[in-house]
DNA sequence: CCTGCAATTATGCAAGCGTATAATTAAGTC
DNA sequence: GACTTAATTATACGCTTGCATAATTGCAGG
């Protein structure tokens, strides 16, 4: 990298900037190569910087694999809100628009698969990142409920639940079989398909009410 | 470990006999802590026997480790089979009982979701697991869709296709949930979840169909 | 009994790991 | 422009990793 001499010049950037500097590269890292790709010399090097840098904006690289989740939770609610601000007013479009956007790339894709992948095993360590993957699962599934329960027909509680758990399933079951095995699936498969079970297990014509972003 | 004196005793044993107690010690580890904690060290540690056994029963820790995911994959296939020998002659209650043993433990269970991500990232790496991953996703998928296509009723391969792809994406995630966050759910709330989802999906009532082994 | 061979252990090495600490340097302040 | 301070780099330490190699030892056939 930059070398002139042989002390390396850098320029000072504001401590945000650095965080999520490093919060990237670590997020890319573990993406591409699992957990054990995302050492300390390997962020710092992605991230341009050298590692000692590390351990003076994160107490210790623990810390930073924590920051890094929270992030990437942050993120993943965040781009849902997005689909759910940009998507149609009626019942059945809004949902149907949202189920197609969790089955499409960016979020179904082999990285980001291997990124959840990578902190799976944390979940079950770690009590902070178990909470923060829980609360994100349990956000996820609440708003698709929400979408569910404002369909035009009667439901109750317990049905919502259960059907809320049910097209949540499908969707998590298509984005990792579709993440995983890509060839094995013709090209807008894993969005019909999603479609229709989502549908199915509503009772309703989901497919139909789909805008144009379908192919 | 048994020492005496300075140096271990030990006992030989066969070939195939070692390298399985060497593939179980080191698909335990994954299942525990992920692949950084199944060292060449842990592994013999694990089996009763010192680091450098290893290479003698396989070519390098790489080897080992892609044995150890054909042998995952075995008895993951093996495990199905039997469910399916000692499974009722209805179809109908066939598919309700293969659905359901999907969904319990110890299928549905955190340590085989925690190996089972501890290989996620090697498939795209490594061309002998992925194709072993797929043979062995296809197999199941098969084996859905074959019982799917028992059922007393009139269906084309096309729509037979999409019902298995989509009863199988429900199964797998709920399995991912189910083993990911144990106590987000009621006791049984998965399997008849499961259950019923599928059968919304084929249009028919699978919950009254499964034999007595529900709770 | 003993002899030979393969299974097993012991030892060591080079590389990479996370971390601690000291030396530098960019950039704001007066 | 000297001064200060925090951001950044450089260096080093102890530990672990996978792997290679040499030294042992259990065990079967004479």
């Amino acid at each position: 990298m930059a070398v002139t001499g042989n002390r390396r010049k850098f320029k000072r950037e504001g401590e945000t900037a650095r965080r999520d500097a490093l919060i990237d590269a670590a997020l890319q890292l573990m993406a591409e190569g699992g957990a054990q790709a995302a050492t300390v010399r390997a962020i710092a090097d992605r991230a341009g910087v050298t590692p000692g840098l590390i351990r003076h904006y994160f107490q210790s690289k623990e810390d930073l694999t924590r920051a890094a989740y929270g992030t990437l939770m942050d993120r993943m609610m965040a781009a849902n809100l997005l689909v759910l601000e940009t998507s149609p007013v009626d019942p059945a479009a809004r949902l149907a628009a949202f189920v197609a956007a969790s089955l499409r790339p960016p979020v179904v894709d082999a990285e980001a698969l291997g990124l959840w992948a990578a902190f799976i095993h944390k979940l079950r360590i770690d009590p902070q990142i178990r909470l923060a993957h829980e609360a994100a699962y349990l956000a996820y599934r609440d708003r698709l409920q929400l979408l569910i329960s404002a369909l035009p027909r009667p439901a109750d509680e317990a049905t919502l639940r259960a059907q809320a758990i049910a097209c949540n399933a499908v969707i998590d079951g298509l984005w990792l079989e579709g993440s995983a095995l890509p060839e094995a699936f013709e090209p807008g498969e894993i969005p019909r398909i999603g479609l229709t079970s989502v549908g199915a297990i509503l009772n309703l014509d989901l497919l139909s009410h789909l805008p144009k972003a379908l192919t």
